[in-house]
DNA sequence: ACTTTACTGGACAGACCTGTCTGGCCCCGG
DNA sequence: CCGGGGCCAGACAGGTCTGTCCAGTAAAGT
């Protein structure tokens, strides 16, 4: 008990608190290499040893911020009501359509940090791989509970529409995108299966 | 027959030419605020002063880039073999695949574009806007052509197919995406439609 | 032979970047 | 009361960025 309050002190990490919540401001709304050090220490009103204190290197910062966003998102699906499996792919899918009438949405935090990181190997990319496979994993499983007879796959369509939605939400238009998204998971989910065709998988 | 000569001199553009394709290739392969223009003048073999005479600044070299990469895609398909309004969709799709197994693949390079210019009044935006609209049209004029009831709808949903599978092929596993594509491309075709729900449209 | 034009090589300015360091304040636990 | 750690303020180093400028070369057209 004489360990805890160090790490839980009524101000701690409030300084680290304030540079994470400006960089994620920051970060999306104008991209990672556009924001530099300067510019966030300076609108969360920390030191800039403070900063460096919390984050080593800028890298640090943004592996972090992403890392949150993937930690946000999952607590959010987490937090969901329960409901039938395609109700609730349904629910997924309409949230992209919610989330991109937000005035200040600018498309996926993941892709758009993913697009400034070339190296595939990069910790930023890794975090990006894990929360994309976490979200395949989720759809899977839904898919997996309804029934659908190859769910992994299906869960790849869905990864793939999902990430497209979000883009034309982005870069085309958002109510579009909201007014279409119900029709283009009911043409995945119900639409024709190659194994249905005569001599399909198995030879 | 004298000013024509100015234009095409025999090293004309030369210059120019080594400039944007030196820019090109690092753009695509490392981004566009990675890639100074110091980088690219020693990689061209070209003279500050001279990069300068042709593009007024960065930016300029950036929109050109873009816009040449459009015009080269509108090229490749308007050489495209004449084939029915499926078949030619499904070539199309076909090409998402092959150019994911590219070792250099990186991407598509006006979502990459875009992820480094938020702001969506940009040239480069505008350029990038243009393209997708481009395609929009293309997509939408071979399913009318192949007598889609709802051309436009399709359209948008095959956008957002592309746009996500390119992503997949990108940032997850290319040969699972080249995979799957001829099924999500069929089941968006070929998926129940919500004009067939009895009730549908009009009140 | 003269002019025009593209091009070269490199110095230079001014801004911005990341990251380090010093020095000191303030509050909380011991 | 006192020690330590979180925090602040800002100078500083070393590098990179974009963009300008100058002086000179080489080749094309007239």
């Amino acid at each position: 008990m004489t360990a805890a309050p160090q790490l839980e002190r009524r101000r701690a990490g409030s300084a680290r608190r304030r540079v994470l919540d400006t960089a994620t401001r920051l970060f999306y709304a104008e991209g990672i290499r556009a924001v530099g050090i300067d510019r966030i220490i300076a609108e969360a009103g920390v030191a800039k040893a403070t900063f460096y204190h919390h984050f080593p290197a800028k890298d640090d910062l943004v592996r972090t911020y992403v890392e949150e966003q993937s930690r946000l998102q999952r607590d959010h699906f987490a937090r969901m009501p329960r409901a039938e499996p395609r109700e609730a792919l349904l629910t997924v899918f309409a949230r992209i359509g919610e989330a991109g009438g937000d005035p200040h949405f600018r498309g996926c935090v993941f892709l758009n940090a993913a697009a400034e990181y070339p190296d595939a190997g990069h910790p930023v990319r890794r975090a990006v791989d894990d929360h994309r496979r976490w979200f395949h994993g989720l759809l899977a499983g839904l898919l997996e509970a309804g029934g659908d007879p190859d769910a992994a796959r299906t869960a790849d369509i869905l990864v793939a529409l999902r990430d497209g939605l979000v883009v034309g939400a982005h870069l085309d238009d958002p109510h579009r995108v909201r007014a279409l998204i119900g029709d283009a998971v009911t043409r995945v989910l119900d639409g024709p299966r190659p194994t249905g065709r005569p001599g399909g998988a198995i030879p």
